[in-house]
DNA sequence: TCTTATTTATGGTCCAACAATTGACTTGTC
DNA sequence: GACAAGTCAATTGTTGGACCATAAATAAGA
């Protein structure tokens, strides 16, 4: 740039052309890469044995160390487990939904997402959920919603952490029924950060329990009838019934809004 | 349970009373476990510096190698980056939207989620997406769409690959508009899983493509306008017009059905 | 036949050393 | 004084080797 003598200026612009940072992966990375796409793509159906991890290190040559950390980032996504003892080793395992639920709760937490993105993501799972369900529930699933409501009965009166709680497994038993395993881990994932927020709060009141009871008796029934609109308009009617409650609440309780721009956040 | 004599049997029964398998976990999953509490529940801000390495194996007491491994689960979560030299370290991050949506398609392809119930949550999040999209969008959101809507034009006659892509691009900006972090996750996800299975078969025909493209000038129509309930129902007709066309597609292709039983997945 | 001990291939853990990286610092040059 | 090049130091990246813990199959014993 001030010496035209220079050789070495002219030739290193050139190689720059359009070259961006380099970014040197790690080998630890490389390996975990080339691995899930070996299990993704040819047929390494669940329970398959991966090489144990002296076998990786003797094909591919490095360390034992960058093995062991490649198969950690694998267990983390959970596409493998690993089992010590003879006959153990490292086998091949399709993510479970509560793995998912927990990424998206990390997704949540981390973005500081607003209770009332919750409730829109909410809005609009739900009732799509129900009008499943309604459609598609067995006699098992019916059983199901009707064993938990009847422990939500009793523990609405005597035991508010279990009425809490066995609130969670109703809105998962609904999404169960809907027989679309994505859509029951969203669903389960929202409503779970949802019901986390609540329980912070002196929210679950009397009237409130109340009328938990009776949205769900009716939402039940819908379902039962196989009538899919009436539960999707029930369930609608009945997530906004619960936000517009507990924005109030919140309100009441820290001047807090959870109007368009509200601050409130899981 | 055979000798009445014996000293050992009663009492080890007696210890034995309800208590199940013991796990013993890893090191590297503890210290993990205890990382991931003291990041989300303190103030650890993102870019703040967790402890280095060799500081972690002082204060753990485990070696390096646990902790590094440790280390690599956080990273394959999102939570922490690493860079090397002096000054690097481990500092805490938030997990993105595409790690979110990488972990989304694990799920997806593990459970071999069929098309037909990747419609089903696409009906359930794309139309709620345009009806905040059209109460929020900023002139920038608008001006975003109104971009890929003029390539999306031009390349439908002459570049299949990118009106494919620019097709993908056009579905996140209407997901971008509807300013809602976890909203856009969700349908960005579903979305491009469709779309790759899409890619797959010959179905962009010019037909379809024409069809896309009055689609999307209807569709911005109503976000232009502010409309949401109209947003919304073009929106929802558009993804039920595209599973039509999608499912007669495959099954003329391959026999495949994308009814409620159908077997077609990801 | 049933229980018990042994075997042994596997992952789990540790230690010690060196290489590679990278931002700050220092020096040199004009 | 400004800019370039070289040096330094703390940190992650990687390796090799050793030993421990685990657990299923097998063999030995009662």
């Amino acid at each position: 740039m001030t010496n035209d003598l220079s050789l070495k200026t002219p030739i290193a612009e050139t190689m720059l052309e359009g070259l961006g940072r380099i970014k040197v992966p790690k080998s630890s990375d490389v390996l975990a890469e080339r691995l899930k796409k070996e299990i993704l793509s040819d047929g390494y159906n669940p329970g398959a044995a991966l090489p144990t991890e002296r076998e990786l290190v003797t094909t591919t040559g490095l360390s034992r160390g960058s093995v062991r950390e490649a198969l950690r980032i694998l267990e983390a996504q959970g596409l493998v487990n690993t089992r010590a003892g003879r006959y153990g080793g490292t086998t091949v395992s399709e993510p479970t939904a509560d793995q998912l639920t927990n990424h998206v709760n990390l997704f949540a937490k981390g973005r500081s997402v607003s209770l009332s993105a919750l409730v829109e993501v909410r809005l609009a799972l739900e009732p799509m959920v129900a009008a499943l369900a309604a459609k598609r529930r067995t006699e098992e699933d019916l059983s199901n919603l009707r064993a938990i409501a009847e422990r939500i009965d009793w523990a609405a009166d005597n035991d508010l952490a279990a009425f809490l709680e066995e609130n969670v497994r109703w809105h998962d038993a609904i999404a169960a029924a809907s027989h679309n395993d994505l859509l029951r881990a969203f669903a389960t994932s929202v409503s779970g950060m949802m019901f986390e927020a609540s329980q912070i709060k002196e929210f679950a009141s009397p009237e409130v329990r109340q009328r938990v009871r009776h949205a769900h008796a009716r939402i039940l029934e819908a379902i039962e009838a196989g009538d899919a609109e009436l539960a999707r308009s029930r369930v609608e009617r009945d997530v906004q019934a619960y936000a517009t409650i507990l924005a109030s609440t919140l309100a009441a309780a820290a001047g807090v809004t959870l109007a368009d721009d509200g601050q409130a956040s899981v």
